[in-house]
DNA sequence: ATATAAAGTATCTTTAAAGATACTTATAGG
DNA sequence: CCTATAAGTATCTTTAAAGATACTTTATAT
């Protein structure tokens, strides 16, 4: 795949980072609402469970794109914050917004129509 | 969700078009490579099986990104290619590449730290 | 001594995406 | 009459992602 398709494999990077139910959420929160601590984004992502919250996190966090501080504290004070690397991906999110923006109609008219489906 | 968070749910619409392990690579095939038959692209995509391609190549046309022509032949003849909608995927897909692209090594440094663990 | 807090682990189950494999259809060519 | 062909269907199995639920840790305040 790589040597067959070079180009492909470059829009798969970034698409990886992206892809997870709750990561482009994490990151946009992080990007947006400065450092959180994991309670407060348990709580912003309504529903999210500890086990997931914490998969996606570490995810991010290997891909460099979020930070993790832990302060030796009792109970603990872990702080998550976006790097300057996860920062970058600011103009991929904001282009994947206007296009999502532009096209919303279209899209609506299809979640109604298969809506009338079921 | 819609209401709590509107940008991301944009950003979302636009990722949903683009998830799937095919995707992508269908839509650059028809984006660059123009109009292409069932078995063209069943080649092309060396290793997805028919159901999965039919699968990838249905959503897709229903998200209205791509068009699907039967000529009325036997043995039939299909042919897929984008839509003016699809196109205007283009920028977002090029500004993936592009940030896929100058992110390569810390991905690459990544995938082989990974591989040394096994 | 007990309860509390934050940030998790550890297991198990559910769900969705993808893959494997076999079958179908209709006609033209041998 | 049999075969080959393109573009699929139909089923069943595998795999990966996400969810549910219970448990753990450790210093402090009661």
């Amino acid at each position: 795949m790589e040597k067959k398709n070079p180009d492909l494999c470059k829009v798969e990077n970034t698409l990886h980072i992206l892809i997870g139910k709750w990561k482009p959420l994490i990151i946009m929160h992080l990007m947006f609402g400065g450092t959180k601590r994991f309670s407060d984004l348990q709580r912003a992502l309504a529903g999210i469970t500890t086990k997931t919250l914490t998969t996606q996190l570490r995810e991010l966090e290997e891909q460099e794109v979020i930070q993790r501080v832990v302060y030796p504290v009792v109970p603990p004070r872990v702080e998550y914050s976006i790097t300057e690397y996860g920062m970058t991906l600011q103009p991929v999110l904001h282009l994947m917004h206007e296009w999502g923006n532009a096209h919303l109609e279209r899209q609506l008219s299809k979640e109604q129509a298969s809506f009338h489906n079921q």
